[in-house]
DNA sequence: ATCATTTATGGTAGCGCTACCAAATTACTT
DNA sequence: AAGTAATTTGGTAGCGCTACCATAAATGAT
């Protein structure tokens, strides 16, 4: 043959990223590809001998199988996405945590996406999310109905909203009544013979809902003039301290103070002890969330406690069940809550 | 024509999602697949009258393009991945949210994996991760020689490392000195006149490092004996707590201990309060991290602030500037730290 | 008016894998 | 022994998109 150039093997490898290919691990063991597609991935499914040079071709090239193209071929992803409005100081984090280690036990990969607390910010996060086709989208909260919630639906991906109840889920849901939280703080409150409630609130729409049947529980029981303070989107401790004085100089007879989360409770109790305020004796505090260091500050923090890792493994196992085509038939769950009593109240 | 069926149409549609493809869009828009493919990903290309046709179709038909044919047909993912030990209580979660909104921003998305300070899981992990061809991947600390880096380097993706620093990363790097910042602790004790100094430990070895340079700092000024307690992998405020009390009875003339987190600081802080030991009279107490509500607890904590949205940040920025073909010359950057001082020292 | 250049569209051929079907081989009946 | 069923391998044809090249139409240069 004479000395010109091989159009074949300039054509070969034009694109792609240059990395091994099961091509090349099946030309090294010397079966077909599809032979060492079933050695990998199904490896009962193929002879001891096959198996053998299909692991040797793979450990010497330093194979790893491109689930993009997997993933295309089958349409199955493997992979998982959660959306949770913060990360940083957030209860949702202890759900996150347990949901990507059940997941990565089962062969997924979590993609996180923060909402950031902005609507606007959920529907584009949504739209890229779909684009890349989880096998399962996990929300922490509920969707309310609009652009992104159509699509959602539309999409088919099996999905769960969690952190409160609804009638009216996209999917499944494993949530908990914020309802019924507000009316236990309540009890407890009152149980403990306070008589002036007093409530510290984050800007979002469930710590409302929680204040209001907490509201609504003291006015049955006879009392009135809950005075509450909005901290908005500041769910600091500082913010704590500061609705702390807020409610001193506004509402001085308050014996009790019910907070929309851990920290700002934790704030409360700080400012409180720098004035010379005995907690529990003289005010009594109660947090949501129940931070892993709230047992063991001074006073000991009463809280409301949700077990985010119950969430993050329900959900692993509802999502990976549905992807794998087993039949789960639209769990809504109420996973409850438990009053914590501790040394605050 | 007879009245057979038409094996054409029986044939369509045998596999996939279900879900509306460029190619619908493109149909319903009376142009070209590439054509559609363009209006939507570069429409300064393309005439008004076709994005006009084509974004209606888009509308009409909720068209979601699939990202992962585009991704395997563009060798570019445009996910990038990122390894923390831990998100639960960490300092890592700054950096990872900062990081995961930069990205957002940039249109990127985040893969979440944890290694949970596990070196068996942190190997599958990365197999895990390269197997979808991330664009680029952040680890929060470096990692040590072993299948998974070499794995990792043989893969050609991009990668930062971080939260320390060496002379032999991977690739990008963003860190900061552990044994300078146990000289500057040790400094910022010694500079308040303190004598006998402790150290709270968890059993990482960024922390053993900072100790050590913290326990030579103080031999180097003539003072000795630096009482060290290791909590393990019990990093809650309750180790601080136990650990404080050990300090107590076998090093009862302590006068200063450095934490190897903050919320180790606060255990020793609520310890010594609870037996009425001034802080900061007769003891200082210093932590690492900076927890956002370490300014407003009392007494105010000293500290060690990384900061951990910079880190993110320039992780994105590298990543990115890398992911699309801008030259980021192996960046080795020390992004340094600040010793807060605060009223608890 | 002719030719060179730009701009807008389309065709083709994959990216790297797996679903589906067909063929070859082996094991098991009766 | 002949036939049936199970096991193991391979071939083919996409998954839904984009890189690359080719063509057609519009614009500018001379």
């Amino acid at each position: 043959m004479p000395n010109e150039t091989n159009p074949a093997a300039v054509k070969k490898s034009r694109r792609g990223s240059g990395a091994m290919t099961l091509q090349d691990v099946a030309k090294l063991a010397g079966v077909a590809p599809i032979t060492a597609s079933r050695a990998i991935n199904t490896p009962a499914s193929v002879s001891a001998e096959v198996l053998r040079k299909v692991l040797a071709a793979v450990e010497k090239t330093g194979y790893v199988p491109n689930r993009m193209a997997g993933s295309l071929a089958s349409s199955r992803s493997r992979m998982i996405a959660a959306v949770v409005p913060s990360t940083v100081m957030s209860v949702f984090v202890e759900t996150v945590e347990t949901l990507n280690n059940s997941l990565f036990d089962a062969g997924y990969q979590l993609m996180l996406g923060q909402s950031s607390y902005s609507v606007e910010r959920e529907e584009a996060l949504l739209e890229a999310v779909i684009g890349r086709r989880p096998d399962g989208i996990f929300l922490a909260g509920i969707l309310q109905p609009g652009r992104a919630r159509t699509r959602l639906m539309a999409s088919g991906i099996p999905v769960v909203e969690s952190w409160d109840l609804t009638q009216t889920p996209i999917d499944m849901l494993i949530g908990f009544s914020h309802l019924a939280i507000g009316r236990a703080a309540a009890k407890h409150l009152l149980d403990k013979g306070r008589k002036q409630f007093a409530l510290v609130l984050a800007g979002d729409e469930r710590a409302a809902r929680r204040a209001s049947s907490f509201t609504e529980a003291v006015a049955a029981a006879g009392l009135g003039g809950v005075f509450t303070v909005n901290v908005g989107d500041s769910r600091t401790l500082k913010s704590g301290r500061d609705a702390f004085i807020k409610i001193l100089s506004q509402a001085p007879k308050t014996d009790a103070i019910f907070c929309s989360s851990d920290l700002l409770a934790m704030g409360v109790v700080t400012e409180a002890k720098a004035r010379g305020i005995d907690v529990p004796k003289n005010l009594s505090v109660m947090g949501f969330g129940d931070v892993p260091f709230g047992a063991d500050i001074e006073p000991a923090l009463s809280t409301v406690r949700i077990n985010g890792s119950d969430i993050g493994r329900m959900a692993a196992r509802y999502l990976i069940d549905r992807a794998e085509g087993r039949v789960v038939d639209k769990p809504i769950v109420d996973i409850g809550f438990s009053i914590i009593e501790r040394a605050s109240t």
